[in-house]
DNA sequence: CTGAAAGCGCTTACAG
DNA sequence: CTGAAAGCGCTTACAG
């Protein structure tokens, strides 16, 4: 057992006092750059490091962020811990991880331990049932504490904070768009998130890039049951030519769907998706997908939530939209 | 801005001290059950809750703990976490999640991190790299420091820490076995990890069920196009009629390759991969695969780790086996 | 250039 | 039953 050595230790066996060990591990200009180097080297022998919880009691600083995840199933969300995860350690930063479960309940417990001191900010995909019932209270109180929090992915709903995120409608206008262009004339669009908003602001997009003229064919359910039920619907008895899929549910259950009705794609039904790049190439046939690049997300939003910690943005909230990628691959060729 | 409020702060307001506050807050039987009330009331009202860095620096222990995951991306590993989480959550334990990459490099930078007394406990997969290296040093000097290590999943190496995760050889064994009773002849086996412990232990099972009269159909390889063409030869070549998937890519990768020569699942080909049930069930056809049960294993190593922690366990390391279930689907039918 | 003192927010052995 | 004091391991304004 190696017992970590403290500042009070080391100053014994210099035989100077605790401060001016502290200064010349701080190489403060006060201290003689002989003690300075007696102390370092000492200090080197034992691997004296700082204990963080008594520089952080000092500093009342934590030098960790928490991290808010609905559903780390969804690879999306475990590709942009990742990328917050990189940054952290760039910075020198801790992130403590809590996942939600997409449930409101949970998420007020979260934020009840985040407002005890445990961390210097906050970033969150809010729960779906959070925004369902939009009760933001919780995250009201988080801000009251005076710790900054960002939102990051799930950005279009009423609640005022920094926000990183893509643009939902533009991404989907695009998408429909190329559908279009590809000379699909029936474009059915599949979600089981609907009753968020960036569902919404998805499913807004695809009827900007429709227009008025022509009929939606629109899937909609957070029940998996209900949702194979109406993509089947559009599918067999529509007969849409084009599926437009705002997540991976809702992707993947189209994919199997077209599958079990012998629907041949992309002949007969062109598909682009929501789903992570190593997956699409591999679907047989690879899937077209947009790319929201996670990872970017991730960083952009630890950047912006660093930024507002250390006091360096001005007072206005931002909004910092990340662009996307639509990688084409076999199910629109 | 709410300031959060101190002891200090609730003592001046009631007119007693500091002591008197903290006892009756803990339900010290020292205090007077009026003045437990009378303190309780206050604190209610002001939402005091103590500074969690006070406490910890006092009691040197952080109710941290830290949790190294090789790849994320790995729905696997982001399953696993979400066990550790939950299990955290019911604990009252913080997680602090850090990402290696399946680098060594970045692996000592995490473990140089966690000895300066961020976490009371450390749950690790160990890197790629790592492993292939059998550079164990920086796990030892956890351990030195007198932090409580576990590892998970990827338990077969040289390493002495409790462990917890699957029967890897046993697993592959029962598989390989299922394929020939289903009447196979020709059983191929796919790994992008056969240089881990996991992955020999894998293909030692798959040896085992074949015994050794009937050849072996090997292919391994931890890049993916050197993968993919090993892959190919078994399919197109050698003709095999089933393959045992060692893990994620290498499962993907064999549907993808069996869909690009035309070659049909399960009559042709019967497949048996490791990949999560809820991406099994949309594959097409679906693919019997080993439910790992991740949450269980994440679960199950937090609870060993935090027995470690509390000495609730006797001196020598213990391995834990968690069982896993072959789910049959289309691939093998 | 060095050190004693105060303090971050708590807990607890000790005194009264 | 209550409070003063010491201490967890640091940092820093202040004195010398």
């Amino acid at each position: 057992m190696k017992n970590r050595i403290t500042l009070k230790e080391l100053a014994r066996l210099l035989n100077v006092s605790v401060s001016t060990v502290s200064k010349a591990l701080n190489d403060s200009p006060e201290i003689s750059p002989k003690t300075v180097e007696r102390v370092k080297e000492l200090a080197a022998l034992h691997k004296y490091r700082p204990n963080p919880t008594a520089v952080n009691l000092k500093s009342s600083k934590s030098g960790t962020i928490g991290v808010i995840i609905p559903n780390i199933s969804n690879s999306f969300f475990a590709n942009v811990l990742s990328g917050i995860e990189a940054e952290a350690q760039k910075k020198g930063i801790q992130v403590m991880t809590y996942i939600s479960n997409e449930s409101l309940e949970r998420e007020k417990q979260i934020v009840e331990h985040l407002t005890s001191g445990f961390v210097d900010g906050v970033l969150i995909a809010v729960a779906e049932e959070t925004q369902r019932q939009k009760n933001y209270d919780h995250l009201k109180s988080i801000i009251d504490y005076n710790i900054p929090v960002v939102l990051y992915d799930r950005i279009d709903l009423e609640f005022t904070a920094d926000k990183v995120g893509i643009d939902d409608r533009k991404v989907f206008f695009d998408a429909a768009q190329l559908l279009q262009e590809r000379g699909r004339k029936k474009i059915g669009i599949a979600t089981s998130i609907h009753h968020m908003g960036v569902g919404k602001e998805r499913i807004a997009g695809y009827r900007d890039a429709l227009g008025r003229e022509n009929p939606y064919y629109i899937a909609n359910s957070a029940k998996m049951d209900s949702l194979r039920e109406k993509v089947t619907n559009l599918l067999v008895n529509e007969k849409v030519d084009a599926m437009l899929c705002s997540d991976y549910s809702s992707t993947l259950m189209t994919y199997r769907l077209a599958y079990e009705h012998g629907i041949k794609i992309p002949s007969q039904l062109q598909v682009i998706g929501f789903i992570n790049g190593s997956l699409a190439g591999y679907l047989t046939p690879s899937i077209s997908y947009i790319d929201q690049v996670p990872e970017v997300i991730g960083a952009g939003a630890m950047e912006v939530l660093l930024n507002r910690i250390n006091g360096k943005m001005e007072k206005p909230k931002i909004k910092k939209i990340i662009e996307t990628e639509l990688i084409e691959m076999e199910s629109t060729k």
